[in-house]
DNA sequence: TGGTCGATAGCAAACGTTTGCCAAAAATCG
DNA sequence: CGATTTTTGGCAAACGTTTGCTATCGACCA
């Protein structure tokens, strides 16, 4: 079929290296090197390996390259199962991100989703340890382990984006939640507020105990009682944020002291609760002021527009790709284990100074 | 940071297939065979192997694999870039659902994103031509092409989900489109409007034909001229589905006759609009019906509760998947090009009669 | 008992690249 | 102009699997 040259409709199949290299009259080699080596061949052989490609529609083999130098140019990313709670929101612009960024350094973007069952955790594996991919970016807190094979050590580069991993040595790429709910909780209380209910997402999570601890450490600057707090949520068994807000309200409802301020942990659960309450007779921001966390860019279209403590999830989503080629690139560079990445705080009209 | 750590970790590499017949006692064929083919070697032989595999933590490598068999097994779904108008709300649940699948048969998720640049086409194409996929799913209602490369002649199976792209000779997953929105245009004559705003996504854009022809016919049956329905939007360079909601809230002040209802080709640009068209002073659904496409869980906590025709993408993930994995095992079933998957018309309280 | 047949296991040749090494050619130098 | 270096191109050996053939070994049958 291809001792000719005079088939030539059929370039489908794919033509392959050593087809260029006969119509270019050169060796194979020289064509991986003109392809691949700038200056390691004279500038009009490559000329005319260039034209003999471009001619053939040559694509080379990705796989065939990849055995041969033991790489291959795959990333993956670990998504948590289904359990998005908020995150969802910000996904598809994370993914888009990071892809992008990827592009750019000559890699692909495989998915991979990390559920709570042992099928999933073995598929990672196997994707780790049968050489598919390079390195990875995990946005769950739990590393695929199983059978002795763990995502640890595997010898692929990590990065952790979104959750602080860096106790578990993966570099982090991750905002500064702690601090930002910090300073959005002590402006809540120089405009007067005293009162607090604080919507969690997944107790102990990272963004929980971050989040809540500046709630906290805010308190405490202000020389309030932390009793001032009344957390609501942290249960791990819900498909959307917007469960948790819907939860929130009815135990929002409970409360014989009404706090005047609200702190939720993402954008979903804030969205359901301020429409919960707003159904239950109260007025935001009159009765109750809100805020969130993530940047949803929906919360500017909520009535009231919601006050929303913005995840640079683009830049963290190129931060973390420039990491993780730099880990790949054996550029050892332990300098700095977490990267943090300041979030912006969208001030709308979801928070005012308290009614009395 | 790890220096001190020795000389460790030996598995770093991962083992070989060679290592676990040497240490089962047979030949690399015998173990390939072992652990792929049933029944082609003795049973007790395969144990032996198994054993020998697990106790070595053996993974094969899917490179080599698939270089040999020439054949990935990685299906790459299309996403188009940065333009995701009003999909973008349930992209994740698309992805989800197919990675979902698609794992089950054993496949893999990569994710391509189709820019309007060169660029991404030529990545695509390389993606294809390259061995590097096994298959596509695409969202885009264009097909990368460049230098004669073409996606279309890749000879690579390929499903269109969302937007019907049978014409092109694609196997298409798509929902009832014209007529759900037939079907709730219909609803609301019924209900007396008798004047409508139609808010417009990519003007020719599959979608927005097939949706906009629904309201069309709906007015045709019941008698009412296609002036009737005044049209918003359909330009390209917005980034969100937001942005034409807020545009076309403006266009909405300009009329010198209102329309008492509104249909909006997804979520997004429906909640941009009720929030500024309520800041203008009207009221939902008082002044003015919405009703929009997509089903995003958002709708239902906007004030008021949006009425939303739901597209079921877990059912369209599966189904995509389903036919591209038939049409990779060669089942040539040329049958129906076209699967349809039937939205849900979720009402909410966005709908009520006209208020004269 | 000799011949045949099924079931197992092994050898070695692919798959399409990259790359170490060597040879030829060209360029530079003394 | 010969000797030395630098370019340039080719051969062939990898990379880790799968798989067509072939070889071995019992078992079964006549």
């Amino acid at each position: 079929m291809n001792k000719n040259k005079d088939v030539v409709s059929e370039d489908q199949s794919g033509a392959l290296m050593a087809d260029v290299a006969r119509l270019a009259g050169v060796a194979i080699s020289t064509v991986s090197r003109a392809l691949a080596n700038p200056g390691r061949v004279n500038e009009k052989t490559r000329a005319k390996i260039n034209a003999a490609a471009k001619q053939l529609g040559y694509t080379p083999n990705a796989m065939a390259r990849g055995l041969r130098v033991g790489k291959s140019n795959i990333i993956m990313i670990i998504l948590p199962g289904s359990l998005y709670y908020g995150v969802s929101q910000i996904i598809p612009q994370v993914l888009q991100s990071i892809n992008k960024s990827l592009i750019q350094g000559g890699y692909n973007l495989m998915i991979a989703n990390l559920d709570r069952d042992e099928i999933s955790e073995r598929h990672i594996l196997d994707l780790a340890f049968g050489g598919s991919v390079r390195g990875a970016i995990i946005l769950s807190s739990k590393l695929p382990e199983v059978d002795g094979r763990s995502l640890a050590n595997s010898g692929l580069p990590i990065v952790s984006m979104l959750l602080d991993m860096s106790d578990a040595g993966l570099q982090s790429v991750v905002t500064n939640d702690r601090e930002a709910v910090r300073d959005v909780t002590a402006e809540l209380i120089r405009l007067g507020h005293r009162r607090f209910f604080y919507l969690a997402g997944p107790e102990g999570n990272y963004h929980d105990v971050e989040r809540y601890g500046g709630v906290l450490e805010a308190l405490e600057a202000a020389g309030l009682p932390k009793e001032s707090v009344h957390r609501s949520g942290g249960r791990l068994d819900y498909q959307h944020g917007f469960d948790i807000g819907v939860q929130a309200a009815d135990d929002f409802a409970e409360l014989a002291e009404k706090p005047t301020a609200v702190i939720a942990t993402s954008d979903d659960m804030a969205i359901s609760f301020v429409s919960r309450i707003k159904r239950a007779g109260l007025s935001i921001p009159d009765d109750l002021s809100v805020v969130s966390f993530d940047g949803s860019p929906v919360c500017e279209f909520s009535a009231p527009p919601l006050s929303t403590i913005e995840q640079p999830v683009e830049e963290m989503g190129r931060a973390a790709v420039e990491l993780l080629l730099d880990a790949i690139g054996q550029k050892q560079n332990p300098v700095s284990v977490r990267t943090i990445i300041r979030s912006k705080l969208i001030l709308r009209e979801s928070i005012a100074p308290p009614k009395s």
